[in-house]
DNA sequence: GAATCAATTCAAACCGCTTTGGATATCTCA
DNA sequence: TGAGATATCCAAAGCGGTTTGAATTGATTC
């Protein structure tokens, strides 16, 4: 069943079925309840692929996600965030096209999607230094919102990021509070952007309490369970190791866990954690009462405003860039507890 | 840049440019090298939406998420299984499309996807008993093929699934071996199928020695640290605690651990732990040697797999419903050991 | 040399919708 | 009463490709 056929069975023009579908103006409200009606009755449901050549507009979205060298992306963070923008984009209409490619063809993949008209725009992750797709998508016209921010980058863009410079700084203010001096930091790689600013605002509460830093309390490696036991295992074992530890996320938060208590040490008592918690929904941090305590930023909310972000901005491209910090909440949960005494 | 101005350019007729670019024959090789290379040269890309007009063919696969009631699927499993179909619509120029929707959404969005023409096939996600979406799909004529398979579904389907059962028997027997004779297991939930046939094979392994099941001994629940910690508790404050335990995914089986290990037991002496390990990307369950022995399978080349299936059976359809069982292997790590005397 | 055939190329229809530019009928108000 | 609005509907032209059917050319056959 399509418009022609429906608009023949009514005795009408395409024109006007299709109008009086569209909702405009210039049709008799009479007709259009009854084209309302008949397009129910036969189920009929305009082709999309017809719509899309005809307006010109893909009614699509797309996420480039590279894979093989760099694996960090296919994590479970990104699931969520991919969950919250579907339901955006399920809401409005617009199909989410996930594109995996090899390293090297990302830049091609971005090129191709915007030539062939695949999609609208794009969401971008996983943001690094000095970022290359921002520049690249400038200059081929593909409207985008970079889930992150790109330190380095001058030109103003549109972006959704979490306070994490804020967050980690708070965490580790809370630590000193707690009497804690050597505190370890177990961060994601330090060139994605967001291990950067964790770094900096644990760096900057150090130093604000005249702190030294230490970089053998400071690791930076994927964000996996076994890379946070191997840190800690590692820091543990120092001549004076911390007693606190801020970890970059609930899984590698799981590895200093693992570690701690592998040494025989007490989780809240010997070694304070605290964890960076995106909030996922298959992987809470506890229930009622939190096990670790938490800067929690919810990743899933994230993704949901980075697609109303987009989907604005594919709207209204003539608006000028837009940008939204989030902030981290600091919650309290059973991992953390004052400095033992030396 | 459009195929008409290319022909224009040219000074050929858009049909012999469009053949010449899809390599049909009934075009001389000199034109079709000068065709190809004027296309190079000015970077034309075929409007994807033109052709997918034109074709009649959606060029793109679906992949429905339920979210809300359920969130089992927004998992790190999920996540790998996209990526490695994500893999395979790549390499065949195919989109993936998502769709996040609420649960009772999903029939209507089914149809909708048929109906709006916006994929050709899809793949059905985390089967359940009678799974409703079979007999739908079937219905509406939108090809499919099934992650995992529907107990109870009787008429024959395309499917790609792991031999639960299997791997958890083989598993069950490795414990017997060891001597263990009280054995957990923490399966997920057991309308999933997957659950089901994993459960199958632990009681039937049990049963084949004539040891009789404890209902003691079987949880089931989503398969999260928190929900693996605490049904390890409540095991090991029975008066008869198990001696070895069963779970159904690394992250339940950390949970499994943390229980084991806080209650001052040693993993792989007092109890033994062995997981079902998707071999996933980013949670690697240890690196040259396991930390947990596991039932290994990847779920990731289960994607890529699935989806070539897909694409197969998109291309004929006709083919009759394609089924493929892959054996997980059973790995040794050091999670496990023999029994302790009792 | 006419008929046959293969190799090339092209004009035009088509995919299913949107949208422009009328056309027609009905109103409105001087 | 008649010109200008207004309401309603439609024919036709896209959108940018693919594909059918036919035309043209040159070579081959008898």
């Amino acid at each position: 069943m399509n418009l022609k056929e429906l608009a023949t069975k009514l005795g009408l023009s395409p024109t006007t079925v299709s109008r009086a579908l569209n909702g405009y103006p210039e049709v008799n409200e009479t007709t259009r309840e009854r084209v309302m009606a008949a397009a129910k009755r036969h189920n009929y449901h305009p082709n999309t692929r017809a719509i899309r050549l005809a307006t010109g507009r893909a009614m699509a979205v797309g996420h480039v996600i590279p894979i093989a060298t760099r694996h960090e992306i296919v994590n479970p963070v990104f699931a969520d965030f991919i969950a919250g923008a579907g339901e955006t984009y399920s809401r409005n209409d617009y199909d989410m096209v996930l594109s995996v490619v090899p390293d090297e063809d990302e830049d091609a993949t971005y090129r191709a999607l915007k030539s062939k008209g695949n999609v609208d725009g794009v969401i971008v992750h996983a943001p690094r230094l000095n970022d290359p797709r921002i520049p690249l998508l400038r200059e081929i016209g593909l409207p985008f919102v970079v889930h992150g921010r790109a330190t380095g980058t001058l030109e103003p863009y549109c972006w959704l990021d979490v306070n994490n410079r804020r967050a980690f700084q708070r965490a580790t203010e809370f630590l000193l509070d707690l009497a804690h001096v050597r505190i370890g930091l177990v961060n994601g790689l330090e060139f994605m952007d967001f291990a950067i600013r964790r770094r900096t605002g644990y760096v900057d509460a150090l130093t604000a309490r005249g702190i030294a830093t230490d970089p053998a309390l400071m690791a930076s490696d994927e964000m996996t369970e076994v890379s946070g036991y191997r840190a800690t295992l590692a820091m543990l074992a120092l001549a004076n190791p911390p007693t606190a530890i801020l970890a970059s996320s609930m899984i590698s938060g799981m590895g200093v866990r693992r570690a701690v208590e592998g040494a025989g040490l007490t989780v809240g008592r010997d070694v304070s954690i605290i964890i960076h918690d995106d909030d996922l929904s298959y992987m809470k941090n506890g229930e009622d009462v939190p096990i670790f305590t938490a800067t929690r930023s919810s990743v899933r909310e994230a993704g949901r405003l980075a697609a109303e972000m987009l989907l604005a901005v594919i709207a209204n491209p003539e608006g000028g860039p837009q940008q939204r910090l989030l902030e981290a909440e600091l919650i309290i949960g059973q991992s953390t507890g004052p400095a033992p005494r030396g």
